[in-house]
DNA sequence: TTTGGCACTCTCATACATGGAGTGCTAAAA
DNA sequence: TTTTAGCACTCCATGTATGAGAGTGCCAAA
């Protein structure tokens, strides 16, 4: 008759408040919502009887489902999913809550300890687990290049990358290097590619090596194999990140199956398949919600995970996420996640 | 009247046997040992009512106890820790073993890899978790130092120390220095230290500092300050582990409290009180094994640790672990950590 | 369309009976 | 003196019965 099947998301007003509060509940008291409960807690007016058809409806539409015959509702992962879309307000945070965000998260501090605040904070705001990747630059520049002698044909090179990022690596070589040759070698490189995008400066190693190939003498020769070898490989890891919190997990009811637990304990340390996930977010505009299933990765069956990438310049650096179940309160995290994004975001951008 | 009380541990031969078999039986079944039962284990030739007042005797002793009434015994620290002390005899590696932790503690990797692989393999051999401290220098040597300019008044400082450990950081300073003046600086620094224990070269530049304080440029002073802060940080931390397969932990039964394996997991990331732990045993000669509530730390309480310090040439590098329930098989273990930490030091010393 | 009423279902906690495992003790055997 | 068999006893684990509580579905009346 009235708004019935062609409203908004095919569900009626009252239908719609109904599922809202249900959702609210049990989010907030983890056992499911009955019809009388429910009846209170919406100030509908309306009585544990009419309640009962609608959640009948809201169960056939796939909303809720309930344990067992004779338990409340609880919401399904559509009912979770629908709640968040359409009926979510976030709730504004607390002034202290963004100042300790802001304190954690100077620019004074290393990226890699920007990262773990940042870890720590989603952790310790939101009591379950914070997960960073370290942030990988778009378009990595090389800045500086040295190489040191050590003993039985190896070589110490350590290369600088954009402001502060420093890797080194250990370097097999044909000979014997002298201290005095290997200052050469890395002087040419330095003015080789000196501000050079990673790209461009290991393309023109790779020219400089066709061109001169005979006339160049051995020294040099290896010097530009190590660029090469370095560069190739700097350029396709860094891809990781740090968790913070996993045990707040052992805390929450719906994971404290030991099994289900040491599954999801183990997708964090293994990295791989999470970091596939996570990669998915990284083109995603702003926050994105995985619920339950939707994840697409079995041992987050039970878990919600609230993404946002963060971002310096536009350019994205990284990911940010928090896993839980999820039953979580979606308001809570939602802002926390965002901000702790834009502080890091803004953190890293001032630090250059 | 016969070797009563007198003897080795004042307990006679036939007690130590059945409490041996106790353990033993203990320890591969899980679950607590009868009268009935010990008697067909031990081949002794003696009636489960003889074995039962054997039994009451080891209760009184402190070396088993029962659950309830009318359960089994089961061994106690005490009992354990006789039972490792005096009848335990360690079962020889298995070839393949012995032959896979030397496969993957090959010189050819980095001091991080070792160290991961290394925990790795104790963790996998053994289906508990494995822990191992990176080295630390007993004399760390200086190497070589750089500065490069950063914005801000900052400079990336990066020093290497010994043959291949590289440390960077970046360091505020009064005003901004040209690239050229960083290069004098580093130079400088390079030439006074070259190949100095880090602790005398600090000491070096000490002296340098209050000698030449007036005279010396404004450069010079900061470069020997910016040296002077790397060192006294540098030499103290580099205290730090590895930890792998702490999931391995959730399977064993005595830990499935999750409260308990909460408070454990926790332990061990936040290090603190595990390295001290762990600190205790770096003085020891060889295995050093903590029965219970031996390690003097209560989320260890029902556990057991099995550690061993490695060495590059009678310098204790660090410490190696596995933890797990005090429930394990101690044969089979303390020779896999043995055996880790003999081929980790190995692989370290022919690294250098 | 909403509501009250009622029978029904399912869980959970409690209580109770039963069998098994193991003990301690005692009295007899070695 | 030590070992052993026998027996009563204790405690746990398991299965079954039971009732209370919570919640549902459906029907008939408002």
């Amino acid at each position: 008759m009235d708004s019935n099947e062609a409203s908004n998301c095919s569900l009626n007003e009252r239908t719609k408040r109904i599922l809202k509060v249900l959702v609210e509940s049990y989010i907030s008291e983890g056992h499911p919502v009955g019809s009388r409960n429910l009846a209170k807690l919406s100030d509908l007016d309306i009585s544990p009887a009419t309640i009962r058809n609608v959640m009948a409806d809201l169960e056939e539409l796939g909303f809720v489902e309930s344990p067992h015959t004779s338990a409340g509702r609880v919401p399904t992962t559509k009912g979770y999913r629908l709640f968040v879309d359409t009926m979510l307000k976030v709730r504004p945070l607390n002034e202290q809550v963004i100042s300790q965000v802001k304190q954690n998260l100077s620019p004074t501090q290393t990226v890699d300890s920007l990262v773990e605040s940042a870890s720590g904070l989603l952790s310790g705001l939101t009591s379950m687990a914070g997960v960073v990747t370290l942030p990988k630059h778009e378009h990595p520049e090389f800045r500086h290049i040295e190489f040191l002698p050590l003993s039985d044909n190896r070589v110490l090179a350590i290369l600088v990358m954009n402001q502060q990022e420093v890797q080194n690596r250990i370097i097999h070589v044909d000979r014997e290097y002298k201290e005095s040759e290997l200052v050469q070698a890395a002087n040419y490189l330095n003015e080789l590619c000196a501000g050079q995008d990673l790209v461009s400066a290991r393309q023109k190693i790779l020219d400089e090596l066709d061109r001169v190939r005979e006339q160049m003498n051995e020294l040099m020769r290896s010097a530009v194999e190590m660029g090469e070898k370095i560069f190739s490989e700097s350029s396709a890891d860094h891809f990781d990140y740090i968790v913070v919190g996993q045990t707040n997990l052992m805390e929450y009811e719906e994971l404290s199956n030991i099994e289900k637990l040491r599954n999801l304990f183990e997708a964090f340390s293994q990295k791989r398949e999470f970091l596939r996930m996570l990669d998915r977010c990284i083109c995603a505009e702003g926050i994105q919600i995985f619920i339950g299933q939707e994840s697409g990765y079995d041992v987050l069956d039970d878990c919600s995970v609230i993404t946002s990438p963060y971002t310096v310049d536009d350019d994205v650096l990284g990911v940010l996420a928090v896993v839980g179940p999820t039953r979580m309160s979606y308001d809570r995290v939602i802002p926390i996640v965002d901000l702790t994004a834009k502080l890091l975001g803004e953190a890293l951008n001032n630090q250059v």
